[in-house]
DNA sequence: TGCCGATTTTGATCTGCGTCAAATGAATCG
DNA sequence: CGATTCATTTGACGCAGATCAAAATCGGCA
């Protein structure tokens, strides 16, 4: 692989955790690969096979029933790890939702490496405790909250997940942003049909919380009203 | 703290990852500790202090919207591991839903203790990863499934998590159990209300996938069909 | 510039689950 | 052992969001 010294997300992904000698090591196990919007990276119930770090684009976690729903878990954004180290099938599968780089590892290597480096490993804790209570939050948004409510939350979500990786890396947030997903997605991460969200941003757009200047851009009008709005207060 | 050696959760428990002597000097740090049915061991956005291995009982893990919606985001059983370790606030309570015992410590002594062992922190990983994934799964069957898909994704899930923490340990899963949730409960861990929880259930027994003996008590009389029903298929 | 296919929006209608209310059953206690 | 209380079930009805259908808008490309 290249130069990992110059890499974009060094500070921000787990590769952090490493010093530039141990750097080193990990950097010729893996590789950079490009990923084209759609494209699958790893299958819902396959061996889980290769893990990565995402160097730019977004991708999603999906699982999907027998009859074709769909239901997306995640979405990961640059300086995020994908995939299951340490044994197991994947419970999910992994997709390009745009154009994407990834630094790639197979498991084995990846597993031997992660178990010589403890600070790693920490560091690769604290990230799954976070995505797990992202996921959990995520879970009282499915099972509890209106349509508005969810389409409200998901907003201010990618409001603060590209925010914090933006190239600016100073604001907590953007008010204004590109759309990582179309709207079968959103309804997709959210649990909802399609219509039901193209409403509910109609229903926001009216209120003046936001506008919408095309079909992949918001901006955020009235963060406060949003935000109440996505708190289900 | 008295006998780790004698624990009966010792194997299973993330302890487990430990030596004897090791093990001691853990001991030393914890205390147990009984927590009584309905009472709450850590409270949503409180910053959290303590972290635990439940020995014995069941509790839940909740999120509450200001306006009194609750969601279960988690059920936690004997030898699970309880708290948000390295930082940050609990983003949900931990309340008992049986008289429980578990194996308290304080995040600060339990920090430090599992910096110095990185087997522990492995152990920790994986029980997270695997948390991870159930919570993915319960994402899609909050998103996607009909309310008795749900009811019966939930009697099997019980099934297998009380099989496998079971006293005699061979069974992979029991087809007669005490729930340990109430109706209303059943209906916080499903996103549903207690109507249509009792609904679903009582057409799952005039279907003869199971019975249920009183309303506590659960027989599986059809495994096959629950499952191909749970599945969404 | 104007056409074509894909995406999104809007409209009309339907339905699964929620809400409200009452009846039944099971546990507790004097 | 009957009275009280709480949990659960059952019934009637309403509505948020799904479904089905059509119109509008956008993006790409000749």
């Amino acid at each position: 692989m290249s130069d990992c010294e110059a890499c974009v997300v060094r500070n921000r992904a787990i590769c952090s955790a490493l010093l530039p000698d141990e750097l080193a090591i990990l950097s010729k196990l893996g590789r950079k690969q490009h990923v084209s919007r759609g494209q699958t990276l790893v299958w819902e119930g396959d061996e889980a096979l290769v893990v990565a770090n995402v160097i730019s684009g977004v991708l999603k976690l999906s699982v999907s029933t027998a009859d074709g729903r769909e239901q997306i878990v995640g979405v990961v954004f640059p300086s995020d790890f994908i995939g299951r180290p340490f044994g197991k099938e994947s419970s999910y599968s992994v997709t390009a939702l745009t154009d994407a780089h990834v630094c790639i590892f197979t498991r084995a290597a990846f597993d031997g490496f992660a178990k010589e480096h403890p600070d790693l490993q920490h560091k690769l804790l604290q990230r799954t405790l976070d995505e797990l209570d992202r996921a959990r939050q995520w879970m009282m948004l499915l099972g509890r909250k209106t349509a508005s409510e969810r389409v409200a939350t998901l907003l201010l979500e990618i409001s603060n997940r590209m925010g914090s990786t933006s190239c600016t890396q100073i604001l907590p947030f953007l008010d204004e942003f590109e759309l990582p997903l179309d709207r079968q997605q959103m309804g997709d991460v959210l649990g909802l049909t399609i219509e039901t969200v193209s409403r509910q941003l109609t229903k926001l757009k009216e209120a003046n919380m936001i506008s919408l200047p095309d079909r992949r851009s918001v901006v955020i009008k009235d963060r406060h009203r949003l935000q109440d709005l996505a708190l289900a207060a």
